[in-house]
RNA sequence: GGCCCGUUGGUCAAGAGGUUAAGACACCGCCCUUUCACGGCAGUAACAGGAGUUCGAUUCUCCUACGGGUCACCA
């Protein structure tokens, strides 16, 4: 049997990466066998719910390649995929496991049930309502009272189920709560709906994160009382990030970007974030490569390569992905994705496009290019007695001026202002004057960029500037340097 | 606090009783070079601690410590 798995969000407004990799490690545990791949969204919190937030999970699963074959826009045969349009079924369900005996109505109010929890918030539920005679239901349900209802939970005895990653997990049967099955609004809770969703619509392969991994023995207690087969489940070491102080916790906001559009905003490519996000707490077996299209992941993925403890997410190496992709990318590739974050800009478009290949290998994310050709712009207001000395090229304050007036004279008879012909004109004139090339090279360089570092040699910015710009700068030069 | 899970260099990680304990990021050095970056080469750095089991434990068991998760009418 083809596996089935889900990627089951709730509509909160952004996707964490947390969650999108455990959309990418569902996807790839069912493309990797040629299963099938579901899109729930799982929206039973009214209170929570964000307007537009099915839209970016939708889109991010597009953008990231990460196609479901069923789900709320693609339709399927277990439909509908929304949560908030399966009540019915809910109800159904629930009022069938009333019968069975394994969940029960609860009256109790709020406010005796904040009662029950002590000053630290822990503690649980009573079992108040556990045990009213049939006369005491029919009375409450008859005078309207609101209620829940509750899962019964076996009172003595253990309870375990299998992870695939894990191993047997076992909890002791006192320790589980009645919990709440059906909320007063007449919702379902997570704890419920999900298990009845994955039976009907065939999951066989619930992967998620292991926050869920001890409450799962609940979950596998509900299939029994159906009488239905029990998932796989696969539960992840969790995304954890490291805080100011050097504490590591549950990856959020503090900890920098973490939501995928945020990444995105930031520019960083969809293809480094999955690939970067695939390998924290997962390692393919036989190959020391690290790098994996979508395609190639979903051909060496499997749970064995999934890791127990969790992994610090780390934005440095991110970057570095991040930089690796961008410089694979073929020049118009890079155009495209570049043009967004270039913000406004005088450049032709010939320019542009040497700019760009200056760029494309000193950047690591979209998001610097714009400090990266900010002089080739407007010149930036610098420090010529600090920039110009360089021992390297045996380059002072004193001779700075002689070696730019000389690269002056060769630019001006330049017949071609090209980066070769330059290089080799200005080449050719320190040969003349028995210095390095490098010499004046260096002072080209600094005089038409008014900065030490610079995306590309003297010559390619020059050719960038063209003739009158740079001339222009090396007279500027001049004077600071007089 | 109860319960559950985890612990290999700063980070991600390979490893499955006998290894010089991989590799990647970061860091450091050198080379290349028209600055920087890229690239190439080299280096620093790890099995949390203690008991067992065993001829032999990073690897198996137990205990401790530390870290994390979970105990909602949130998912």
């Amino acid at each position: 049997m083809k596996p089935v798995t889900r990627f089951a969000p709730s509509p909160t407004g952004y996707m964490h990466i947390g969650n999108l990799r455990s959309a990418l490690y569902a996807f790839l545990l069912s493309k990797h066998e040629g299963g099938t791949f579901i899109l729930r969204i799982e929206d039973t919190d009214r209170e929570r719910f964000v307007e537009g937030a099915t839209d970016v999970i939708k889109e991010t699963l597009k953008i990231t390649g990460l196609t479901y074959d069923e789900g709320p826009d693609v339709g399927g045969e277990h439909g509908p995929y929304i949560q908030s349009e399966r009540l019915p079924i809910y109800r159904e369900y629930a009022k069938k496991l009333i019968d069975l005996g394994h969940a029960y109505y609860c009256f109790c109010s709020k406010e005796r049930l904040e009662s029950l929890h002590g000053e630290d918030g822990v503690g649980g539920y009573d079992r108040h309502c556990r045990n009213l005679t049939q006369e005491e239901i029919d009375a409450e349900l008859a005078k309207g009272t609101p209620y829940v209802i509750r899962q019964k939970m076996p009172e003595e005895g253990v309870t375990s189920y299998v992870d695939a990653v894990y191993g047997e997990i076992s909890t002791e049967n006192k320790e589980l709560q009645d919990q709440i099955l059906m909320k007063a609004d007449g919702y379902p809770t997570y704890n419920f709906c999900h298990v009845i969703d994955d039976h009907l619509m065939g999951v066989t392969h619930v992967v998620r994160g292991c926050e869920y991994l001890t409450s799962t023995p609940k979950y596998a207690l509900l299939y029994d009382a159906y009488g239905w087969e029990r998932p796989t489940y696969i539960h992840l070491p969790l995304m954890m990030g490291r805080g100011a102080d050097g504490t590591v916790s549950k990856l959020s906001k503090r900890h920098g970007a973490v939501s995928f559009a945020a990444l995105l905003a930031d520019g960083y490519l969809s293809e480094a974030i999955i690939n970067y996000i695939a390998l924290l707490g997962w390692c393919p077996k036989g190959t020391e490569n690290e790098f994996f299209t979508l395609e190639e992941m979903i051909r060496v993925f499997t749970v064995d390569g999934i890791n127990k403890s969790s992994a610090v997410f780390d934005y440095e190496k991110l970057l570095w992905f991040n930089g690796e992709y961008i410089r694979r990318m073929t020049p118009m590739a890079f155009k495209e994705a570049a043009l967004p974050f270039l913000g406004e800009h005088s450049l032709p478009e010939d320019k542009l496009d040497m700019v760009l290949s200056l760029v494309q290998p000193r950047i690591e994310k979209l998001s610097q290019i714009r400090e990266k050709i900010g002089f080739f712009l407007t010149l930036p207001d610098y420090d010529a007695t600090a920039l110009f000395p360089n021992k390297k090229n045996k380059v002072t304050l004193e001779n700075a001026k002689d070696l730019l007036l000389a690269a002056r004279d060769t630019l001006s008879e330049a017949p071609e202002f090209k980066s070769d012909a330059l290089f080799a004109a200005l080449g050719a004139k320190a040969e003349e004057l028995a210095v390095k090339a490098g010499a004046i090279l260096w002072c080209v360089r600094i005089a038409a960029s008014g900065q030490a570092v610079t995306p590309g040699g003297a010559t390619e910015i020059l050719e960038v500037l063209g003739k009158d710009e740079s001339l222009l700068r090396i007279d500027e030069a001049l004077k600071k340097l007089s």
